[in-house]
DNA sequence: CTTGATTAGTACGATGTCGTACCATATTGG
DNA sequence: CCAATATGGTACGACATCGTACTAATCAAG
């Protein structure tokens, strides 16, 4: 094993770790922001249903999010019971669900989005939203290409 | 809905989406490398200790890790179960503990490396280096900035 | 049509993490 | 010296997530 191939590993396992600490304060930040009992994951599955549009199943919105069916199943439990969204029998497959969003859901998230907009303006400078914009494209490269070879 | 702010706010929203999902994939690789009951948080306390030198006390490793008092807690007596570490009182500190490792550690640690570099040579092509190389400097300035504002 | 394989969703248990509360020990101010 | 405060560590409960296993429904091959 060669020097050069430690030093390289090491660079990725640095810059990993700094994915990580960026994601986990930034993660923080965003649940500072939501009100008790929705979590951060619960707000990206709303947010997500209003970008992409509601209707889908269970399984299709937990390949969005990356997270496994069960987890989702509790999710969806969670959001159910804040009466954010509906959870019906698909008519076309009776193995499937439907997940839509109630007028509630949509006004929590608008409200949502308005706090951590505010919250994250503060924080975040505009040569921080600089150094965003310069390399989220690369960031996207390395994710797709990590999402293929998983 | 202002344009400005909006697109502004929903930029920072995917840039932190993209982190997100990025160290979701590189923390899924890394526990697939390392034994049953080993979690990647585990291992980074070992590379920690192994790279910053051991002796530290747990709060101390626990600001490191970016975790709390408890968290940390529960993972040294993983790590004492697994005999990777151990946990001592501190002459000095009637109220603190030091944590070393011993040699197991030591050589649990050599062995994931190999594990986790190999896997890691298979699925990052250097082009995917070249990336994490020019972006690793603009993600510790956030990094730095989202960790004093948080 | 029937049987085997695949898919959608759930139940259960395990685990990592956090928040609150608590105790023991240090430290500091008067 | 003593009281108030701060700090290190733990106990307990809550919760998100995952892995394994299971049921029900669909699909595919004969």
């Amino acid at each position: 094993m060669t020097k050069q191939g430690d030093a390289d590993g090491m660079e990725v396992f640095g810059f990993f770790n700094e994915v990580g600490i960026i994601n986990q304060l930034s993660t923080a930040m965003l649940a500072q922001c939501l009100p008790d009992g929705v979590h951060p994951s619960h707000f990206a599955i709303i947010n997500h249903l209003v970008r992409m549009g509601d209707g889908k199943s269970p399984v299709r919105i937990a390949a969005a999010m990356q997270v496994t069916k069960n987890t989702m199943t509790h999710s969806l439990r969670v959001l159910t019971e804040h009466h954010y969204i509906t959870v019906e029998p698909d008519p076309d497959d009776g193995r499937a669900k439907i997940v839509r969003l109630t007028e509630q859901g949509r006004a929590f998230r608008e409200t949502a989005i308005r706090n951590v907009l505010a919250r994250f303006d503060d924080v975040i400078a505009p040569e921080h939203r600089a150094i965003m914009a310069r390399i989220k494209n690369d960031l996207a490269v390395l994710r797709k290409h990590l999402d293929d070879n998983r």
